[in-house]
DNA sequence: TATTCCTTGACAATACTTAGACAGCGGTTT
DNA sequence: AAACCGCTGTCTAAGTATTGTCAAGGAATA
């Protein structure tokens, strides 16, 4: 015969692992709060219930996530498991937890290009894009770590190598962004490059991701890209609007040209956005009519509807 | 029954917790503004409500909107709600654009599915998971899906060719999510499976998937598996925790024997997490000390890091 | 006999309290 | 511009409350 829940039995030290909590702990909270109130053995000793245990085992967790054990000392086990499980949902809103958010993913990567290992960058990378979504992996972890290897490789700790391996990795895990929002015939087209004498693809990549993942058809054609290219690919696709990515400051009377030669062989309703650092810091240069420069990815997010509807 | 939202129970810790706030901020606010009034405890310490912490909830998120908070601070709660839910019309322009929400993605793999088309359906779940992220993918796509899809067969809209094509796609995308996250050695163990005469495995495999993305290495061994297979590859892999799904109503004594058996069979401090809509439906039955019944994916995620720390 | 458990009392570590001070920021006035 | 000012977040210091931990001496248990 099964022995009801209430039947005492469990002697201290069973009670004390069971629960999580010390005998010490145990007798203490008895004592002061009389959280709960054993049996007896003939000898004196407790002789916990399994009520007990499951009261016992709840008030450990409440207690641990921040609850007074005064104050929950006189609550109803039936009361106990509705709060648990209010906090359970309480909290949900709250934390991300170590280990997936931004920074860590960030953190992560740049160990991993630092120690040139790619294979791992590409899966701290995947894995990163995978839990944030795409949007959020580019805003918060590919543009940051770019960002960081970037000023790393500037300041000399970072060589030539390590640029190199992590660019070689962002390009395939971009791509693969690319591919995954491959689809045929929905969404405007957005035509992607960097113009000539600017081998930067990355910056390229990331808009060209970013706009895919907003639902852009987006035809990406890579780096140092001629203007007549640009143009017939244009008008060969039915692009709604170009993209650029301008990172070298070298933003000389050359590329000032190719620009307007760009911008007056698109037709009207075609928009023009120029992007990059380079593009930021000369700004006023490269400003015109029909030309817009964008400082960052979100704000090129933001670029994009205004775009579609002007078609 | 002490569950009025006005009856103080929350000390400062966890009402900082609770609304991104800090203990320091919640007494200036208090002193400088009396934006609440907790009660206080026999010796003076600060017992805030329900009510006050969905108020001072709001006046964070208010706050870091750009209010002041000497203005909001006599406000009432029902004041806030509407400030709060015009500001979010105002910032739609950051809302998500059509076509990549949530609901567009389940209705395009419902879609898909009804049209057996078992390539774009798997297009479209791995777009909504890399689109989302998997945290967001598991609770609004893939459970939504699949709830839809089981409810419109059970109404005979859909016929079981239609379920076990979703099925196949769902698992080959859920597999491949818990491949993304395979990693050597990180993370406390999770043994997921269905245990015997439980034939169902999505509800399952969805639960693989979340712990993965939640850092946990996981091990998955799939539907109707004998206890003491579970147990002893729980003992092999040294599991942290052990999740089970159930699903059919059949809440049967052999289940319950089976569970006793098993949780008996596990070491102490290994966790044991029941979920699936039979283990919700028959949650008194199925409770027991060292059981926890996890109503949703979002309850199961929660449950995890607490099953971490006991070890 | 060796170990575990009992009670009581004390102590130490946290956590919380108040009052006050200070620094950064945005806006205004000189 | 420069100086000023109110608002707000953050910090300190000194005291109180709460709670975990331990010790001592005796009793029960195996």
């Amino acid at each position: 015969m099964p022995h009801a829940p209430s039947t005492p039995r469990h002697p201290v030290r069973l009670t004390a692992l069971r629960t999580g909590l010390t005998p010490h702990i145990l007798r203490a909270w008895e004592r002061r709060y009389q959280v709960v109130t054993p049996a007896r053995s003939g000898g004196g000793q407790r002789l916990y219930s399994d009520l007990d245990l499951e009261r016992l085992h709840l008030l450990r967790r409440l207690t641990e996530r921040g609850h007074s054990i005064g104050r929950l000392a006189k609550t109803s086990l039936a009361d106990l498991e509705r709060i648990v499980r209010e906090e359970d949902v309480a909290s949900a809103i709250a934390e991300p937890a170590v280990g997936s958010r931004p920074e860590d993913f960030s953190s992560a990567a740049i160990n991993a290009a630092r120690r040139l290992d790619a294979a791992e960058l590409q899966a701290v990378l995947e894995r990163a894009a995978v839990t944030l979504g795409v949007p959020g992996f580019l805003d918060e972890v590919a543009g940051a770590s770019l960002k960081k290897i970037g000023q790393d490789w500037s300041e000399g700790t970072l060589s030539v190598a390590h640029e190199h391996l992590a660019t070689a990795v962002f390009r395939r895990v971009l791509g693969w962004i690319l591919r995954v929002y491959e689809v045929n015939g929905a969404g405007p087209r957005l035509l992607v490059a960097t113009p000539p004498r600017q081998a930067h693809e990355l910056g390229a990549l990331l808009a060209a991701a970013a706009a895919a993942a907003e639902g852009w058809e987006v035809t990406y054609l890579g780096a140092d890209l001629p203007i007549p290219e640009i143009l017939t690919s244009a008008r060969q696709v039915g692009a709604a609007a170009v993209a650029l990515s301008i990172v070298y400051p070298s933003v000389d009377a050359g590329l000032m040209t190719d620009l307007q030669q760009l911008r007056s062989g698109l037709e009207r309703g075609v928009g023009l956005l120029i992007g990059g650092a380079a593009a930021s810091a000369e700004r006023e240069r490269v400003t015109a009519p029909g030309v817009e420069v964008v400082d960052s990815l979100a704000h090129f997010r933001t670029a994009l509807p205004r775009l579609q509807e002007q078609r």
